[in-house]
DNA sequence: TTCACGAGGTATAACGCTAAACCTTCGGAG
DNA sequence: CTCCGAAGGTTTAGCGTTATACCTCGTGAA
């Protein structure tokens, strides 16, 4: 059994209010003697307050909610960003004196499981790795403060913090072309009305426009972005369209699969294909050669998400729309340079 | 304004314990009629009960904490492993009904913030990726049932979950001897009194001498587990040892490391070299050639310890001590049968 | 001498919920 | 016609805290 005031104030012979008070540092209230009895019989029976009854009277919970969607048996926690943005969200709520709720939302029905989660009256909650339809739902039975992370949703009052995958695309391609390549093949999922693969694809596009160079729809694979995919993009690349020298790939696990495949069809990365991909995995510094990509700062996506959300926490007004981070080019090993003397 | 028990009552003109009674299906003590009244109304105005007033009279808290340390901006988090692992968890334990408190704990100072913990009256947790030490610091503090993955403390009353790394070392050592090899070298972190390594190590020996071969401590590497030492490790064995056909690399990202040292070093894998890890990462099967490797089942693993812990919760008698988790050899590309004509 | 006031408390109520004891009514059984 | 028990409640108390209002001194000013 926990010890609470009222154990403390029996022995120390006053009431819980005066221990309460001095738990909690209000003393004008109390005399030092007073203090200084209560302080060593508290430390003594190793008193820990209540988070519960504190939660109860004070209406807020110190708990944040951190929420990832679970597609059946793989979760978003899988994706190795996610993990460390979660654990630098973790951290810096701990800080602040918030506790991390975590849990994972069944993709099918999400409501569901945010109604159960409204019964801990949650200071606040951090989405990550949702769709728009999902969050859209989530919301409406979640009443709390909320930042979402990577969402490409336009028309709605959320914060959202999310990459500027947009000028990640055209990053990748503009060094592409600034290195000689002229026939650039696009690699990715297919191209949505919006979302991040969209925003990728403009950036790849303005590159080229800004070169002068022609957008070509040959030069689009649509693919998953699985390793496996990577590789089977890699041979059709090689075979099929001999005359392309550069790939951006949407993902690094994409590109470390293209690298394979291309050399799998007896060509070589990057004499005779060079490739950038996106995401700055660890496994980008795991291959030969390794990949030049393009990165984020997680550690500061993930600080920005929570600085938000304590600023829309502590007050009302929603503070800003969207946040976009930046993104930078990782020059390593797998592009050739075609403006050298071959 | 949340909705309380006491708006129910109100407005069905009724008190507030027969409100919850139908909230909880407490029939027998009331009327179909007031049961369906009480229902419509709960329903119309949303009404979610308070997890925090449960709580506190329930005297228990249907929250879980998963503890991992947290070494300065790097959380075990970041192991894939460990990622996939609470994946698991956290799903089992939401069927269940419980929720998960996520929490990083400062390596130097375990003990810290399980008291700050302790407020919320856990009603169980589970420690993730700790040293012996910290885990006792730990448990001394936190008074909850408790279950811990990969301890390789041995004299404790704690509920473990560990790998059969013996085992594994022992099958990967195996296989390379079945497969002709004689000079084997064992890459991994220093071998101490006890612990993951130690246990690895022990399966390397124990294969070596059924086969009837010596155990050459020069064959040992020791070094940290990153890629990079991997690269090191290999360049070293080609150029020290060149009499060594196989490797066994206690992870699969030293494994990783070790194939490029190797070829760096102007030879071949598995042509020249053999290599064996130990995880079965996503990686493994990105290299080329494809990793060898021992692997464990994660979901098996995560499910015992949750299943401990719920008996350890629900019942007072700590059931079991230790549990050993199975371990497999994936066969792959990486090694060379030497029993082929050449 | 009286009064106001501050210092150092104590008492009460409330947060939202549940367990347990306590009231009504009503329809039989004795 | 009295008493009993069941059905369908209601009341009271309590979980561990905190906010607020309320007491009781002793001191210094009027």
């Amino acid at each position: 059994m926990a010890v609470t005031l009222k154990d403390i104030a029996q022995e120390a012979g006053t009431t819980v209010m005066t221990v309460s008070n001095v738990i909690n540092g209000r003393y004008g209230k109390v005399s030092q003697a007073t203090v200084d009895k209560v302080r060593a019989i508290a430390e003594k029976l190793d008193y820990v307050p209540s988070a519960t009854a504190r939660s109860l009277v004070a209406r807020s919970s110190r708990l944040v909610g951190v929420l990832l969607p679970d597609s059946e048996g793989s979760n978003v926690l899988v994706s190795p960003h996610n993990v460390a943005v979660i654990g630098v969200i973790e951290r810096m709520l701990q800080e602040h004196g918030y506790y991390v709720l975590l849990r994972s939302i069944p993709s099918n029905d999400p409501a569901s499981v945010t109604a159960a989660l409204r019964s801990w009256n949650l200071d606040g909650a951090v989405f990550i790795g949702f769709l728009d339809s999902q969050i859209r739902a989530m919301r409406a039975t979640l009443d709390t403060a909320l930042v979402v992370l990577d969402s490409y949703e336009k028309n709605s009052e959320l914060m959202n913090v999310r990459l500027n995958d947009r000028k990640g695309g055209y990053l990748a391609t503009r060094h592409l072309i600034e290195k000689g390549h002229t026939r650039i093949a696009f690699v990715g999922p297919r191209i949505t009305e919006r979302g991040v693969v969209k925003e990728r694809y403009n950036g790849y596009r303005k590159a080229l426009r800004e070169a002068g160079l022609p957008v070509d729809d040959a030069l689009i694979v649509a693919t998953d972005v699985a390793h496996a995919n990577g590789i089977e993009a890699g041979r059709l690349l090689s075979d099929q369209h001999p005359d392309v020298t550069a790939v951006f790939a949407t993902a690094d696990l994409l590109a470390a699969g293209i690298m394979e495949g291309v050399r799998a069809a007896g060509r070589d990365v990057p004499a005779d294909l060079s490739v950038v991909g996106f995401d700055n995995l660890d496994l980008a510094t795991y291959v030969s050669p390794q990949l030049t990509t393009v990165t984020q700062d997680l550690t500061a996506k993930a600080t920005r998400a929570v600085e938000l959300l304590l600023l829309s926490m502590h007050s009302d007004g929603v503070p800003t729309n969207e946040t976009v981070m930046d993104v930078e080019l990782v020059e390593r090993g797998s592009v050739r340079d075609l403006t050298l003397a071959p």
